[in-house]
DNA sequence: ATGTTTGCTTAATAGCCCTAAGGAAACCTA
DNA sequence: TAGGTTTCCTTAGGGCTATTAAGCAAACAT
């Protein structure tokens, strides 16, 4: 477990590579993050980089993964839930790139990027369980719910730890799909030919969200419990 | 008007170009679209392409305008808002290659992907002018909503000649945000960690949106008005 | 019948991903 | 400390890509 010399070189040549295939990214798009151009960026030849990445494939799914663990880290520094909801909002409004990045590319099962995902998602229902554990929140019964739909709920309910019954589950992941679906559309420009301003409308959402949760709104930047 | 010889020739091959570079998405993905492969799928060289288009950005501009129409049109034919929706849903699946090519990608204003957005948009929004016609559903109260907000959904309101009144305009962005962040998932697979299969995901949907704006939902296949 | 426009070709530049072959430096070990 | 091994990097090269340029032939227009 000792770091030799080599050792921390190639860490620091990694995190080059990185900060490099990144600047790329932000400054000239997506199509410019290429095995050469983050080369030529880090100062040294493009096939060097094959002893870092199997390829570019592999290049993008690190990066990918690194992009969304950085953002699961801001989410975490938030305090609850409205505030990891703008949390959210306000990294993919500083960091459009790395969010198109993120969350417009297929997901492959199996990939880093599967389980760097669940670790994100786990933010999200952890403070929906904080919130279901002091005052549960209105669900549907789940004797409503369509069979196929039931099933699939009561199966994720368990793979989760049983912190949430089945139909408190399909609440988190509908609110994450509407919060997917919103920001998504916004870094995207899916609705300039409506909102030239964002911001209101993510905060209306927030208010749909608090009273479908049954928690109180309040706006940015104070405390909600 | 006279379509000369020569120009009905040249549709042909501009529906030979826009066939191949389809079935190169569809069979090999969005990076297979070049211009070469595209030129040999159709048999003449890559440079002749650039008789029918100024690029590659060009190209894919046209299929995605021409993508988003076919989808537009699609849902023309769907009788109510609720099937709306599940056409909507179902040419997604039937066409995840196209659907991703459209809808996860920015949208540049000026360009004719522009003008292709808004007349969808328009076919979800004649749904739910024709709901509201015959029976006004729930909306805030526009003096409650932040007024940077109020102002946009007034201005938007208006440009679209005032079918809706503002506040019922953001019930439709809000219906169509939904739509978007479930659909959009569904075929980058991004809720695979929790859902195996989205039919069910999508009704149950449906059903919240059918509350939400006051009508019966009843299920696939009957008509409602 | 003549001139122009159009559609296509090949050639060429410059970039891309990736593999192969080989040199130099750092590391480990005897 | 010397020798062998591993690691990092280089250049060369094949086969892609987008795009521009130059030129030929056929269709069109007059």
């Amino acid at each position: 477990m000792t770091t030799s010399r080599r050792d921390r070189v190639r860490k620091a040549t990694l995190d080059e590579i990185h900060d490099a295939a990144r600047r790329l990214l932000t400054t000239k798009g997506p199509a410019a993050v290429t095995i050469n151009a983050v080369g030529r960026e880090v100062g040294i030849s493009g096939p060097a980089l094959y002893h870092y990445f199997s390829g570019h494939d592999e290049l993008v799914n690190a990066m990918t993964v690194a992009f969304l663990d950085e953002l699961t880290d801001e989410l975490r520094t938030a305090d609850g839930f409205l505030n990891t909801c703008r949390a959210l909002r306000d990294w993919a409004v500083a960091h459009p790139a790395e969010f198109g990045w993120i969350f417009t590319r297929p997901v492959v099962a199996g990939a880093a990027r599967y389980a760097a995902g669940m670790r994100f998602e786990q933010v999200i229902r952890d403070q929906v369980v904080a919130l279901w554990r002091e005052k549960p929140f209105p669900v549907p019964d789940l004797a409503d719910l369509a069979p196929g739909l039931r099933e699939q709920l009561v199966s994720y309910s368990e793979v989760i730890g049983g912190e949430l019954p089945p139909a408190a589950v399909h609440v988190v992941l509908t609110c994450w799909s509407g919060l997917y679906g919103l920001v998504c559309m916004e870094v995207l420009h899916q609705l300039d030919f409506a909102y030239s301003d964002m911001a209101p409308v993510f905060e209306e959402h927030l208010r749909g969200l608090a009273s479908r949760l049954g928690i109180a709104y309040s706006s940015a930047g104070s405390t909600p419990r």
